[in-house]
DNA sequence: AGTACCACCTGACGGC
DNA sequence: TGCCGTCAGGTGGTAC
């Protein structure tokens, strides 16, 4: 699931539950998980130590601990962070899991293992080294329309693609197209500059409206497209039909009256 | 340089 | 009941 959003309040949650305890050991269960480290490396590297904050940039979270070393955490299709003292009933797919001095646990679940977990020095080199764009909550208006002024593709592509600006995947890509009224596979570069602005406008109200709603989509408004989000669902806006397609292979949901 | 497609994984669901 | 194909909100490599 996790997009912006998502990984936003993933960040609020380690903030509000994680900071400040001694880590007493790390453990990891399935070892596809890491990028670039070891179990040994990862255990060497936080046990002893506390988490400090948690920074986000688009869809990764860094967690930072005293030392200069960070924890990377990516989230893939079905990643998640859960903090607790008894192990829920409900909690499958931990594959690393911190246990504090206080006797609680942060687990990282990922069901199909398409997330990561590392260790990075500087958040910003990490950024550079992996050509992530600005974060897409804090990318100003003027970068915004350089970007998508000089791509070729479809407007989806771009608002999905990381290079340019981090943290829009397919679900939220189809939330702004729909909010801004402008169709999946428009072309980029022949937006007209009002359309770049409504664009621009359309993606930080999304944004903020779904960190409200705890990117929870039962809690998002019904002029949403998110709670609609279904092949022949009812357009909120015109009553009209929600048609279904694919975009460079990903499942795309638009309205064909009120997207042009 | 930019775009399209496949592989990486697991599990749920519908059809036969 | 069981097997099979398909699909799922991400990313990175490779091939055009």
């Amino acid at each position: 699931m996790p997009e912006l959003p998502d990984v936003e309040i993933f960040k609020r949650y380690v903030d509000a539950t994680s900071l400040h305890k001694r880590i007493e050991s790390v453990s990891v269960s399935d070892e596809r998980i890491l990028r670039e480290t070891t179990e040994k490396k990862l255990k060497s590297g936080l046990e002893g130590k506390a988490f400090d904050s948690a920074v986000r940039h688009g869809k990764y979270l860094f967690v930072s601990l005293d030392g200069g070393v960070n924890l990377l955490m990516h989230f893939g299709m079905t990643g998640f962070v859960r903090y607790y003292k008894t192990t829920p009933g409900d909690l499958h797919h931990t594959r690393v899991l911190f246990d504090f001095d206080n006797g609680y646990h942060l687990a990282y679940s990922n069901q199909r293992l398409l997330g990561k977990i590392g260790i990075v020095g500087s958040v910003d080199d990490f950024i550079d080294k992996n050509n992530l764009g600005p974060d897409a909550g804090e990318i100003d208006f003027t970068v915004f329309s350089s970007v998508l002024a000089k791509g070729r593709g479809t407007v989806k592509g771009t608002l999905m693609n990381q290079n340019n600006l981090a943290g829009i995947g397919n679900i939220y890509s189809d939330e702004i197209l729909y909010q801004a009224g402008i169709h999946p596979e428009h072309k980029e570069n022949e937006l007209e500059k009002h359309q770049i602005k409504k664009l621009y406008e359309a993606m930080r109200t999304v944004l903020k409206t779904a960190v409200d709603c705890g990117a929870n989509p039962d809690e998002m408004p019904d002029s949403y497209l998110l709670p609609h989000r279904a092949d022949g669902a009812e357009c909120p806006g015109c009553k009209g039909t929600i048609e279904k397609t694919k975009i460079s292979g990903r499942s795309t949901y638009y309205c064909p009256k009120c997207q042009k």
